[in-house]
DNA sequence: CATTTGTTATACAACTAATATAACAAATTT
DNA sequence: AAATTTGTTATATTAGTTGTATAACAAATG
């Protein structure tokens, strides 16, 4: 797992460890059951404070997607135990919404939007060879 | 324009004005040329500080949306005026990858997030009757 | 000429983000 | 069994954001 923190951005950068590593797990190149990095390891890798580094692992475990064992380490939920309630699927279409809304204000297509969300894909699905 | 603030919400004031200024535009409720509220009196319509409204114009003037005509109003920008941009693209594409990506990782397949998209542009195209 | 407009400035309270340090108790490793 | 590592909890500080409040200004509008 490689994060790279832009310290300049917008995005905080607790969001910024939750969205990468989303985007790890996405890409494959983290597993269910995979152990992720101790909160103080990757605080010292990426030279940010330990508690930042745990509230993006508690932002992760809001959302599902790992499971936080006491005094243990976090583990990476298995895809069966992540469940796509209807309720997530609301979030992700409320999400969705303003960003697809500023793409056809600013003149999008639908095909244009449809083929950068192919595009996403194709980068976040396991990347065939070379990345 | 119907501008509906939730104040327990955790995206800020201005920003949930941005966004539905913006979902307004994209149903075709404000057109091009079309001037906006004043920032006085549409605060006063939200129960909001004008500076809150003010906030989220010029975040409407900085996406290129809107021009703010000084001591006058504000202007929808026409579609031709606004560029998208190779820039723009690659912001749109840009907001739209943490999205994806949590959708993945919560199990949502390809299709369901395509469903959910053509669901958002449906949602926001404009309203054939009712609404 | 009076009103409305966005602009600018200052101030304040509440909250968020991030850091720093420290101590604790459970889990793991040696 | 002892040492180390772990997430947890607590306190404190700094900086920035969010939102409100009030006021004055000068240009645009009626």
């Amino acid at each position: 797992m490689f994060i790279q923190i832009e310290f300049q951005s917008d995005v905080p950068i607790y969001e910024q460890v939750t969205r990468q590593m989303i985007e790890g797990i996405a890409r494959g190149e983290m597993k269910p059951g995979d152990t992720l990095p101790s909160v103080r390891s990757l605080a010292a890798d990426l030279g940010v404070n330990m508690h930042t580094v745990n509230k993006s692992y508690h932002e992760l475990e809001a959302k599902g997607i790992i499971t936080i064992r006491p005094k243990s380490g976090a583990i990476i939920s298995s895809a069966e135990a992540r469940a796509l309630s209807p309720e997530q699927l609301r979030q992700i279409e409320k999400n969705l919404k303003p960003v697809v809304a500023e793409g056809m204000v600013l003149g999008a297509t639908a095909e244009q939007i449809e083929h950068m969300m192919k595009k996403v894909f194709a980068d976040l699905q396991i990347p065939a060879e070379g990345v």
